[in-house]
DNA sequence: TTGAAAGCGTTACCAA
DNA sequence: TTGGTAACGCTTTCAA
């Protein structure tokens, strides 16, 4: 292994300063085109490398972010994810990841201990924290950006996916296709944009003057078991109901599969539609009617507006809105 | 913002050096009870949190690894990230995380630019460089833990899944299904997992002297469409086929899918068999007949293994075997 | 265009 | 048990 190479090392072979190998290195132009050779020659010479853990300490800046999602094996957050690494990529950024379980607790743990870890800021997906707490958060730190909360906040980016207009598309769909009792497998309660998607649903229940009972609006976990669970419930308590309009696919698959399990045709005698449109949401039988969310383009620009605030932190960036369609599949 | 809090202001407060805070926080005992809770007090009061950078600098140990796989979205690795980032947090350690899009070059980049990085080791799946360069980069480098290679190397970790006996298992209960032709999709062509797969298809086929032409077995992205492509193809070239072990799920899945569209049955007059066993293998139709990884323990325990690794770097750990399990469901 | 000196915030080493 | 001083490897500031 032997001892790093440092930037005095290559100083010292190419008979110039530190400084001046510093400013090679970082292109800086003060610098005569001889000298510049000279010092990428030892750089080459050596194989220098330029450590980021002094860079960092010198700059304060570590050109990191810090990706913090529920769970990354939620298949809605891959693709997210995917969509981060390669905005952070074009511009030389490395990305932490973090899985915060849908803990509230766990979420203050880890937002709190990226305080002294060494990020620029930092990607806030599916959080749970009150809007007080984030806020708290907000101000007595760096550039974040959150999905899905509106915190007006400087140095707060903001990426909002239209969750009440795909609400209302996903109902109008079933409401278009004779449903007139229609449950909703509302996910995890904390969640934004569970909040927003319940909130489209009751709007277009109520602007149709259907019938709407607080108990037919299940939470969950957004897993297939709690689809399945909230489906099973509802077919209980609800045999009315013919029609599910889910939090998410994961859900909605559960929901298929309890129905089916429970002896009941989808779509002929019970319809379910979810949100996201998650790659196999195509694959399955009867493949899954849906809402379709750019997951991809969410963590693209997600990071892009980040890196915008790592720049200037002080603005106010405006909120990012991502555009939901309607995928018309066989499970309606 | 405001300034950041350091180890000076606190030691100030506290009335204390700055070298006596510093043992204070990192629990050394050679502190007295009394000067201790001063100091902590301080802590609490200023809310210091230590730099990881300055500490990094100072200890040359930043507490972070580096996990490189093909890409996130292929869903064979959110489960293994899931593992290391489990592993990881007990033991304190961030993650980074990165795609190589099966890129051989691209995976140099990466590996090269994390010598610069702040990591304190690797995890290497999925990789596509070929041996002398992997061990190269092994020696020049610290702590690495590979999946499914053989580098036997101190400082080199390794974790083997049985794909030999995995493909074995898959092709043996075609065979037992009756059937004689049996062809397969072999995923990318660079990689050691696809090698020793094949490796145990043809074993499994000569054993039981079946026929087998080189031209049966097509290798391909490991993607839905690299698995529809795959078997479309072999559907032309080798009508008499009928069933296909595939390199992993997904491929799998598209291969139904092809196979379906033209018009066979799955799996009266078609089978297939995938390897992975992700959790939409039996949310599909027909389920996936599949061989089973415990995805979560390979990167659960690739992480422990680079954990032991960077405690002592110069060791040879004994490889970690991964074992697999034939699941039986409707595609065979 | 170049270099010297002073940080950046921490820990390691040695002396008190 | 404590504190002083010197790293750690880089950039920034200012002077030459």
């Amino acid at each position: 292994m032997g001892r790093r190479v440092t930037i005095e090392d290559v100083a010292r072979a190419a008979g110039v300063s530190r400084q001046t190998v510093s400013r090679a290195i970082n292109n800086k132009r003060e610098i005569s085109p001889i000298t510049l050779e000279r010092v990428m020659n030892a750089v080459q010479q050596l194989g220098y490398r330029p450590s980021w853990v002094a860079r960092g300490l010198a700059t304060q800046r570590t050109h990191t972010i810090g990706l913090v999602v529920p769970d990354i094996t939620n298949p809605f957050f891959p693709e997210v994810a995917r969509g981060v690494q390669d905005a952070a990529r074009a511009a030389e950024y490395n990305v932490f990841l973090y899985n915060t379980d849908e803990s509230a607790e766990r979420e203050h743990q880890i937002l709190y201990s990226l305080a002294s870890q060494p990020v620029d800021g930092i990607l806030l997906f599916g959080s749970r924290i009150d809007d007080s707490d984030l806020t708290t958060f907000a101000e007595s730190y760096r550039p974040l950006v959150v999905l899905n909360r509106r915190i007006g906040h400087p140095g707060v980016g903001m990426v909002l996916v239209d969750n009440y207009a795909g609400a209302r598309l996903a109902v109008e769909h079933l409401i278009n296709r004779g449903h007139r009792h229609i449950g909703m497998l509302a996910g995890p309660l904390a969640s934004p944009s569970s909040i927003q998607r319940v909130g489209g649903f009751r709007a277009a229940i109520e602007q149709h003057q259907l019938p709407l009972q607080d108990s037919c609006i299940v939470p969950g976990p957004p897993t297939l078991d709690g689809g399945r669970e909230g489906a099973e419930q509802l077919l209980y308590h609800h045999p009315e109901i013919t029609a599910l309009f889910a939090y998410n696919d994961v859900m909605a698959l559960g929901a298929v599969q309890a129905y089916i399990e429970s002896g009941y045709r989808v779509p002929d005698e019970r319809a379910v539609v979810g949100f996201d449109d998650i790659w196999i949401a195509e694959l399955v039988h009867p493949g899954l009617t849906t809402i379709r969310v750019n997951k991809y383009e969410v963590g693209y620009r997600a990071a892009q507006c980040l890196l915008a605030l790592m720049e200037d932190p002080m603005q106010c960036p405006p909120a990012v809105e991502i555009g939901v369609e309607l995928i018309i599949r066989e499970s309606t």
